[in-house]
RNA sequence: CGGGGCGUAGCGCAGCCCGGUAGCGCACUCGCUUGGGGUGCGAGAGGUCGGCCGUUCAAAUCGGCUCGCCCCGACCA
């Protein structure tokens, strides 16, 4: 295609609005354009990125077995009451009501609506395993919508869904798109890790994220060198301590702490480690108040506390409830002879012995406090973060710690669904069994943006051959009728070859195309220019690494289709 | 929603403290020039200074309200 002809609006400096690279990036390259907080449309060349993505993405889910479909954007609220969904997805659905005052939503996911229709065609055990699957626009009216495509809100998502007999045959349809997403992220050419997850508002029984690895990655995720074990720190399991120490007790004593609130004032005062010392932290519920021990250098889980406590709202407690319940004002809080509110604790806490912990007055500790001795625990369990060093819940190997982007997401969902929403079908023996069901998204655009902010340089873009809009960036340089006559020629050539060629065909400086097709990034760049012609030669240039090579134009094709060949193989 | 910041020409910004003619660079149009890493010269076009209300003889500038956007935290493909 010609430059000229096409919507390439790239821009020279830095848009204001944009910090992180890919966002930037697509800004600058000319592919995206905002028109609302978190709503883009795609231009030309950033389409070709999307489509070259989902291209792979329906190859892959065909092979998988999987059949395309597409739902509807807007969706009737009854379906979401039917779940529950309507109240408990909170402010993120966006939602309105028709002009006969009926209420709906913009689709945020479409398990309702795909188990509606399951719900209607499926009656026997012989039409499954099912598992459709669409590429469609969603819609989540996220609190922040933030670096372009990276988390918009409105978004292209791949979203499949699964149907099975029982929870085995579940799995086996878990496994094929767990198998797929690792063909499409890999064919996609980008570097990524599937790690163990947290279910959230979705539900289900279990999931594993597939993670872009970039450090401007939203996510923060552990693993091990072996492969043994990895999930993203919201989900990464702690094991309990080795050992339980076994300091003789000591007395409990109380100290004068003055203005000493945190963890590094209290340990600096009394000259001890941050370990000695056990935190209290104080968070609401919707029913009640509870005070969490974590020991001082640990970070609460807030996730595991969630689902430890079993409930879905959680927040800090403001300092005026703080007072209310210990009688001493934020810093001071600790758990012996703390009354009227719940006490849970990380299971480390329970293998320390002499610990410092708040008076529950104000400049006031207590040291040497001993569990069962001084204070009491109503509830322990695995509350903390996982970091860097922790054992591997799973076999050897110590945790390390690498940011992500979650461009991927599978679910086990079980029956929730199919429970609420009664899609039943009949077994061989003529019962009705609930259909166990997955579901599996991808979000492309994000996708597009992980693979910028892993695949870039100074200078722009540098697309993966699979992904990338063009595969060559013909770039004549000069007005000579000689130019563009080997370039017309060369164009024809290429493209006849099903070589897709973006032609600069614009009457620019050499320097301005140069910087163009850098800033956006296909992975070579045919340059022909007067003084090359009178040599026979013109230049292919590799974006990644630089290298370029002076060839006659006959043997350009044969290049082209090598080198290309080359990285599709690698 | 809490914290921080920003709205002035298509883009990037200055002007605002200290009220008095709206400015710079890029992009755009025309002419010449140049032609292998954002040519040079000249001539132009383009702005309700986010909006509303107020203070004032006078508001981009001071005050209040409001809308939008960006960044940091709780949500997620």
């Amino acid at each position: 295609m010609r430059v000229s002809h096409l919507l390439i609006p790239t821009l020279r400096e830095d848009p204001g609005e944009a910090e992180v690279v890919s966002h930037r990036l697509m800004l600058r390259a000319g592919l995206i354009r905002k028109v609302a907080a978190g709503i883009y449309t795609y231009l030309p060349l950033g389409l070709r990125v999307i489509r070259k993505i989902e291209t792979i993405i329906r190859e892959e889910m065909t092979r998988a077995g999987a059949q395309e479909l597409l739902m509807p954007i807007a969706s009737p609220a009854e379906l979401w009451r039917e779940t529950g969904r309507w109240d408990y997805y909170g402010k993120e659905l966006l939602r309105f009501k028709d002009r006969h005052e009926r209420d709906f939503c913009l689709g945020p996911t479409h398990e309702e609506v795909i188990t509606d229709l399951i719900r209607r065609e499926v009656r026997s055990y012989r039409q499954l395993p099912l598992n459709c699957y669409q590429i469609q626009t969603k819609f989540r009216d996220e609190i922040r919508p933030r670096f372009g495509l990276m988390r918009g809100r409105e978004f292209i998502m791949k979203d499949a869904y699964s149907f099975d007999v029982d929870e085995e045959a579940a799995r086996v349809s878990y496994q094929k798109m767990y198998d797929a997403y690792q063909r499409i992220f890999t064919r996609c050419g980008l570097t990524f890790r599937a790690v163990e997850a947290d279910t959230g508002l979705i539900g289900g029984t279990s999931s594993h994220e597939f993670m872009v690895l970039a450090e401007t990655g939203e996510e923060t995720i552990v693993y091990t060198e072996e492969g043994t074990y990895a999930a993203n720190v919201e989900r990464a399991e702690v094991l309990p301590p080795v050992r339980v120490s076994d300091e003789p007790q000591r007395p409990l004593q109380k100290v004068s702490t003055p203005g000493m609130k945190t963890i590094v004032d209290v340990t600096g005062f009394l000259k001890t480690t941050p370990d000695r010392l056990v935190k209290t932290l104080l968070y609401k519920t919707p029913k009640e108040v509870v005070a969490v021990l974590v020991r001082g250098d640990h970070e609460l889980n807030e996730i595991k506390l969630r689902s430890l406590l079993d409930v879905t709202d959680l927040e800090m407690a403001d300092p005026e409830t703080v007072i209310a319940c210990t009688g001493a004002p934020v810093g001071f809080a600790g758990p012996v002879g703390l009354r009227g509110v719940r006490i849970v604790a990380d299971q480390a806490v329970a293998a320390l012995r002499n610990v410092i912990v708040g008076a529950n007055e104000a400049d006031a500790h207590y040291v040497d406090a001993n569990l069962d001795r001084d204070f009491n625990i109503d509830l322990a369990g695995d509350l903390r973060k996982a970091e860097a060093g922790d054992p591997s819940p799973r076999g050897d190997g110590t945790l390390k710690v690498a940011r992500g982007i979650e461009t991927g997401h599978v679910f086990m969902l079980g029956t929730k669904y199919s429970v609420t929403m009664k899609a039943t079908f009949l077994d061989p023996q003529g019962r009705e069994r609930l259909a166990v069901m997955g579901c599996y998204g991808i979000g492309v655009g994000r996708t597009a943006a992980a693979a910028i902010e892993q695949n870039h340089d100074q200078k722009g873009i540098i697309w993966p051959l699979p992904i990338a809009p063009f595969h060559v960036h013909l770039l004549p340089l000069g007005p000579s009728p000689k130019v563009v006559e080997a370039s017309q020629r060369l164009y024809e050539e290429l493209t006849g070859a099903a070589i897709e060629v973006l032609w600069d065909d614009r009457d620019e400086r050499a320097g301005v195309k140069f910087n163009d097709a850098d800033l956006i990034g296909t992975p070579y760049h045919l340059v022909i220019g007067e003084k090359g012609l009178a040599q026979g030669t013109v230049e292919v240039k590799e974006r990644r690494t630089g290298t370029s090579t002076k060839l006659p134009p006959d043997q350009v094709l044969t290049h082209l289709r090598q080198a290309l060949e080359a990285i599709r193989a690698s």
